[in-house]
DNA sequence: AATCTAAATGAACGGTGTTCACTATGGGCG
DNA sequence: CGCCCATAGTGAACACCGTTCATTTAGATT
């Protein structure tokens, strides 16, 4: 019954080569112009083929972005395991955390979080258990941590992180969509907006 | 020569209804589903007639956005008419109306701050004197104010209306993009993040 | 050798933006 | 009036796209 195993593993293998192919073509060339068409050109397989694997493109693309988002995930989960003088300290290292990952997955970060529900599906990039909302829970937490020690004095959790993650997505999409902008400098913008919202939070 | 008058009027007649017909498809159907091809059918004429009036899709879209975005920076140069104790709580005025515009219009909204380089031409959605870019002008002016009078200390202008606009960008975008998130209270989260930040401002 | 199963595909469907050689219309002029 | 020419308008094509499905192919089982 080896058979049956094998086919199993070599049809796994084929999969990954489409998202290998995938993932190559969408961070060289962007999600606009990967295409089922050219995946299975560059797998030499036929289009439908890759309906075998996948339900539809949105599908695909998704498990790209799950991939890279994990990365963030896990990069915040690693800062949970240090220790710092102040919730507000891991709160800041996690903002510009996100700020930077966002930067430097530009085409990750569109699909994710910048696409309208006619490109892509809703319920699975916003499911609360996919690695983009994983990485707003997160962000959420160490906003729970500086309300609970009385840090954000008369705010709501959940409004005060959403404000937050409203603040880097606003950084992020901006730096993305507007390379050309006249930024006066993104690292002192960045700085300006994080710590002047958590000191407005303080403040209170 | 009353003739070529005639004529021009006739050409001028049918490309405000080409921008009427894509101005209905668009603020009903979005931008993806506003297509040249259904644009002709409803103006009965050919796809290509579209040509003669429009270099392009973006070019056509790009004026409906402008039309939309000159009553966003009508409406901020109208709240430069009162007069206010501070400027901050004028700046706070042209942040919260910024954001309600947005939300109102998400269709164009998208288009002008949040598409890719392949889907819309930045030289011409970028360019200073585009309506978007002057809305962000009026904002940065809201801010210069606020610095001038020390209201802001050891803020630089730019750096800090860069930083306030994309507060309020982030804010936009995330309630364009998932309307079915669980947000607390949307009043509440603008309203924490655009006081939170001038506080953090003022604070320096 | 025949049969069954799963993988793979060719070809199509219905769309997209855009271009261009061509036709048709109607005013200007001899 | 009839001819000419500029301009408006278009049909058909190009080169793509995502997706589906009846059909073929290949390989394992009986």
């Amino acid at each position: 019954m080896g058979v049956q195993e094998r086919k199993a593993r070599h049809k796994e293998e084929l999969r990954q080569e489409i998202l290998e192919v995938a993932r190559k073509l969408f961070v060289e060339e962007g999600f606009k112009n990967v295409s089922m068409r050219r995946i299975a050109e560059r797998i030499e397989y036929s289009p439908a083929t890759i309906y075998l694997h996948f339900k539809d493109k949105s599908e695909l693309i998704f498990e790209l972005c799950e991939e890279t988002f994990a990365r963030l995930v896990e990069r915040q989960e690693q800062l949970n395991e240090r220790t710092y003088d102040s919730p507000i300290d891991f709160l800041r290292e996690g903002l510009s955390g996100y700020v930077e990952f966002g930067v430097a997955h530009p085409d990750h970060y569109r699909v994710t979080f910048m696409m309208a529900d006619d490109e892509i599906d809703p319920s699975t990039y916003q499911s609360p258990d996919c690695m983009g909302m994983r990485a707003f829970g997160n962000l959420r937490a160490a906003v729970e941590a500086c309300v609970q020690q009385g840090l954000f004095p008369k705010q709501n959790a959940d409004t005060a992180a959403q404000a937050l993650w409203a603040g880097v997505h606003g950084l992020v999409s901006l730096y993305i969509v507007m390379p050309e902008f006249p930024w006066a400098d993104r690292q002192k913008v960045t700085e300006t907006l994080i710590s002047g919202l958590i000191e407005g939070l303080q403040a209170g």
